[in-house]
DNA sequence: CGCTTCGTTGACGTCTATCAATTCATGTGG
DNA sequence: CCACATGAATTGATAGACGTCAACGAAGCG
């Protein structure tokens, strides 16, 4: 369908890349997905909560939510999908979605139908193992999500939220994790944080007070990073940096990495 | 080191068959896993946050649960685990776990080395396969967490924590729906909650004198299923229920499944 | 019998939601 | 260049849900 790999392939690759090791072979077969790109206007649905799926959707450009909908219309963002990361790997396990996928700024959105990512798995157990880690730092995150969410209150919540996004753009090489665009409304900011506009606008400006973060339109600066963080008690290792998978069982080696993680 | 297979295993077993088919050979393989049974009392530290393990937990008896812990001691319990739940999957490809595990029962558990999960993945895919399902259903569920502790009131969140569990019982053999034992104190239902002891005891009365449940000990009665559903606003299809998963794509007889799942 | 754990109750304080306006930024068309 | 429309950020006043603190009762257990 196209001759050559969209840059957003190459972002998901890199993600990939960041905690599992693949040889050239597998990384061109990574690239070489056929994918439907498409340019999305900010708050457009990518999948409908309930819908039956036959694609995944990978954001190429911009950020999108995976969000759960409550019968009133409400709605709770459980996941942010920044550049480069595949929002539902888990489709192909349950095509059939609990969830919603929305964009929230304006958006490049790749979607790669399931066979594509079923034959790529069956033909490369490492492509395998590297999606299952991918599902599994999802996993992680969301369980984190639960522990903001239930026992922090709208300062630390935000000062969460503020946190991850930023190391998680470092470590995409989006921005550095002092200073980057979080392009989302303070609506959907509430939307994620389990809070209302108008509460979360108090809070920001609370944070803005103490000097923990610095606003230029929807562009985040961190003075302090080490306050932040306190205020969060943001500990990065829940996103499951290299360093924490290193040492892991012989699984990655043994069933398909081409090398081992240098060290 | 145990000649027949224990009873979990075979709950554990039931478990995977329940969305994934497998093999009489490969059903042998997982009720051969070597594991070392231990019995444990009510609100035992299983896996402290932060810890490095080389095992996994499998609840064979009782209920335990995965918490993430605040700087003051609090505790936000992310997920429960019933007899027959592998708590910690993930653990096989993140050894450093950002979280705990915790009996909240007294409960029976059986320890299995990573390795010989990652051997037994390695050597038949399609329990493989059915690990990267389990992984997927907790993620699920901690998607539906997060819109429980984010948009629903305190009414509703415990609503939901009962109907899951209600669920998650039937499917696994262990009662009825309409009637369980849920073992675990109110101080324990709050940590999962997201609330106080106190405000989960006042919640507790509330439907109670709605007539949505009636306990007896720890012992819960659900008269009207459908209008404590309706409270919860509780969709069982997060927890993807075997018809959830069919349709699926090629992935499930391609890369091991030995037969189709029956229609 | 005393000890411990758990469930229950009351009074009070605080965090967050709700509702409604107002300001600000941006873009569009005349 | 201005009038206007639109979406987002901001502000104020008030209400409600939930937390906190403290005490008491019930049940299991050595």
């Amino acid at each position: 369908m196209h001759s050559l790999p969209h840059s957003g392939l190459q972002r998901f690759l890199d993600r990939l890349l960041s905690r599992t090791s693949l040889s050239y072979q597998e990384q061109q077969a990574v690239l070489g997905l056929h994918c439907r790109p498409e340019t999305v206007g900010p708050r457009q649905d990518l999948v409908a909560p309930g819908e039956t799926i036959s694609h995944a959707c990978l954001v190429a450009k911009g950020i999108a939510g995976r969000f759960d909908q409550m019968r009133n219309g409400q709605r709770q963002i459980t996941a942010f999908h920044i550049a480069g990361d595949m929002c539902d790997l888990h489709s192909v396990v349950a095509p059939t979605a609990a969830w919603g996928i929305s964009t929230l700024s304006g958006a490049t959105v790749l979607f790669i139908p399931h066979k594509q990512l079923t034959d790529l798995a069956q033909a490369y157990p490492a492509i395998a193992f590297a999606f299952w880690r991918d599902v599994t730092v999802d996993g992680s995150i969301l369980a984190k999500w639960v522990g903001n969410l239930g026992r922090q209150d709208a300062r630390a919540r935000i000062a969460h939220i503020i946190c991850e996004l930023g190391v998680r753009m470092e470590s995409a090489g989006l921005a550095l994790r002092t200073s980057f665009s979080l392009d989302i409304t303070q609506e959907q900011l509430a939307d994620a944080a389990g809070l209302t506009a108008v509460h979360v606008n108090r809070t920001l400006q609370g944070l803005r007070c103490e000097g923990l973060i610095e606003t230029r339109g929807r562009a985040i600066e961190i003075g302090d990073w080490e306050a932040l963080a306190e205020a969060a008690e943001f500990d990065p290792a829940y996103l499951l940096p290299r360093q924490a998978i290193r040492g892991g069982p012989a699984l990655a080696t043994t069933i398909g990495e081409q090398q081992t993680v240098a060290h």
